[in-house]
DNA sequence: AGTGATGATGTTATCGGTAACATAAACTGG
DNA sequence: CCAGTTTATGTTACCGATAACATCATCACT
């Protein structure tokens, strides 16, 4: 490379007007497509560039102009493929939309979040992604007086920091346990973490004791192992839940399909027939559930559409179009062969819709 | 919140330094924590910066300081768990270290991370990760160009653009292959996406196939289905594998984990005994074997260890000290159940540490 | 040719900090 | 008690760009 250049500094707007004996807004103008250049002016300067292997410095660029193409995005983990899906959906549209996205996992501790958004802000940022819509009030406080456009995303609230979409928690968990209810299920248990890391489990949760209790079921027991939701955990908690139950349950739910699946081999090896000897419904409709020869029963949440419909509202709102405030999208239910088959007596059709039936 | 400010404005170091009645270098240093500030003023200072809700400007400061802590890591997805847990793995580092990362994803494609680099390049980030040894040159050139200190993460080369730290993929493949040769398999087939569309594989495939060789079978016959490695595209291609092949295969070789349990699924489904009437074995070591009845016969790869690892160097290589160039990490084999078990005759075991033996 | 509109180009101030140097204040020891 | 040092604080220049405004050339039209 005989550039001209002996040292082995990278070349700046100075450096790329100097050669082309222009004024560096010329060359300011050009390299950011704005208009005001002669077509000659432009592609000789653009040439110079090239041949310089000038890059503009966006941290500069973004100091000037008090504007910034970085989307913060927290997700509490990427073990759970449930947030690598969002981030899929949204990565598209900001790409398109020429942002970059600064991700990090939090762990399912909104302390750790509460740092993350406080050094986040402080690269002014053109938005900010968060999951859930259980924060530290200093991060809410920080983001609204910063006046960083922020989305909420995944679990849904009628009244966000700014913008939302996410389905209702609660109303998927009522709708499996109406389901189960409908297909005569009475002994019911749960299978989740421990208590205070997925607030949107617990949400589902007591939407499903909702559901049994409106028939008169009034306890769910629960069983959990773990943190962190996994095949393994899953397996773990289905088998103390087995073991411990004196009146053994006719059907489990699970916090999410990994433990479904980690549940239903625990209920195999206990030599349980499924869905004869016992029920088993998940939470998310992973795809391990194309290949399997008894597909888990679940619910499919819009995951990849949540990613991309958030992503574009957060584009809106930052190029100060409208666009709405809040979004709960659906919950599909999906009826698996892991739970018994509709008795042809009943008129009962699955519940589809889950969201649309707000809670409160 | 009456603070005195009537604008909604953030504040800015001038504000905090006025109000304190302090010159603004006093106020950077504190919120820098650098020495040179009397306790009084400090604890003074930083009382008045909490009250204005005061957060530094980072762009400001990184341009100021030609410093940054921002880390572009580039992945071609999230959907295989393997990078979220090299993810994972660095995260914990580089949080620790006060470094953020900005990721994006390329979805296999060389072009997409080319840009990447150039938009990445142009934020003066501390440090890039890229995935695998494959670039192109470009991108290569204006990592070499800007100065960024680059890890190359996952592959394994001895000659990298400036760090890296991986698994040889083609040791990795041949030591699975030696060891289903030694268990007697002689008629292997390999399950994978399509060509081109992930490099690291491929060199598992070839690895795999000259282990073969060395026993005269000269023809792996390979079936391909989809761009992407999940559950699904496993057991598509391991359908055709059964319904194709005039002489059956005894054993199937998958692509990973995800399409090694979804090939179970299919072979299962064809009425076949595994590993009675045909071998399975993937690659990773995914945490589904955790519950399985029959684990599967893996690869296991550290991929946590692996994002610490090189998460280490590039920080040590940031702040200037002295680390290794180049590692390449062993490959653990897991001999499962989805392999017919050795014959007691042999005196084989199965072959660790296949990172050990390089190619070439 | 005169005049206002239009487009191309340059000048100046500024974005919000930090580095390096300068200066004032406090301390130390003989 | 004063030179010599150390510590605290302030001043000035600059990081690499952009916004807003100023200037100059060109052009169409009367």
């Amino acid at each position: 490379m005989t550039d001209g250049r002996t040292d082995r500094r990278p070349a700046k707007i100075e450096d790329v007007a100097r050669e082309a004996g222009v004024s560096i807004m010329s060359v300011s103008r050009v390299m950011r497509g704005v208009e005001g250049v002669s077509a000659k002016r432009r592609t000789e300067i653009l040439a110079i560039a090239k041949r310089l292997g000038y890059a503009p410095n966006r941290v500069a660029g973004s100091l000037a102009a008090a504007n910034s193409t970085l989307i913060g995005v927290s997700v509490p983990t990427l073990f759970e493929a449930v947030f690598a899906e969002i981030f899929a959906g949204m990565r598209d549209i900001f790409s398109k939309a020429g942002f970059q996205t600064v991700m990090d996992t939090t762990e399912y501790q909104p302390d750790r979040e509460r740092r993350w958004v406080s050094r986040m802000v402080s690269w002014h940022p053109a938005g900010i992604i968060l999951s859930g819509i259980d924060h530290t009030n200093r991060a809410r406080r920080q983001l609204v007086d910063a006046g960083i456009p922020t989305l909420e995303i995944w679990d849904h609230t009628d009244d966000p920091i700014d913008l939302c979409v996410g389905v209702d928690h609660f109303a998927a968990g009522r709708a499996v346990g109406r389901h189960l209810v409908a297909l005569g299920y009475r002994r019911p248990a749960y299978v989740g973490i421990e208590c205070g890391w997925d607030r949107r489990a617990e949400a589902r949760f007591h939407g499903f004791c909702e559901a049994f209790s409106e028939k008169g079921v009034t306890r769910v027991p629960d069983f959990r192992a773990d943190r962190r939701a996994s095949f393994e955990s899953g397996r773990c908690a289905a088998e103390r839940a087995l073991g411990e139950l004196a009146d053994n349950p006719d059907v489990l739910y699970f916090l999410n399909d990994h433990m479904a699946f980690g549940g239903l081999m625990a209920c195999e090896a206990h030599g349980l027939d499924v869905p004869r000897d016992i029920g088993i419904a998940g939470f998310n409709g992973l795809n391990i559930n194309a290949v399997l020869k008894k597909p888990l029963t679940t619910s499919i949440t819009p995951r990849t559409l949540m990613g991309a419909t958030g992503a574009r509202m957060l584009v809106a709102k930052i190029l100060g179009a409208k666009t709405e405030r809040s979004i709960c999208m659906p919950v599909e239910l999906f009826a698996g062969e892991t739970t018994r088959p509709l008795r042809a007596s009943s008129g009962f059709r699955p519940v589809l819709d889950a969201g649309a039936n707000k809670r409160g």
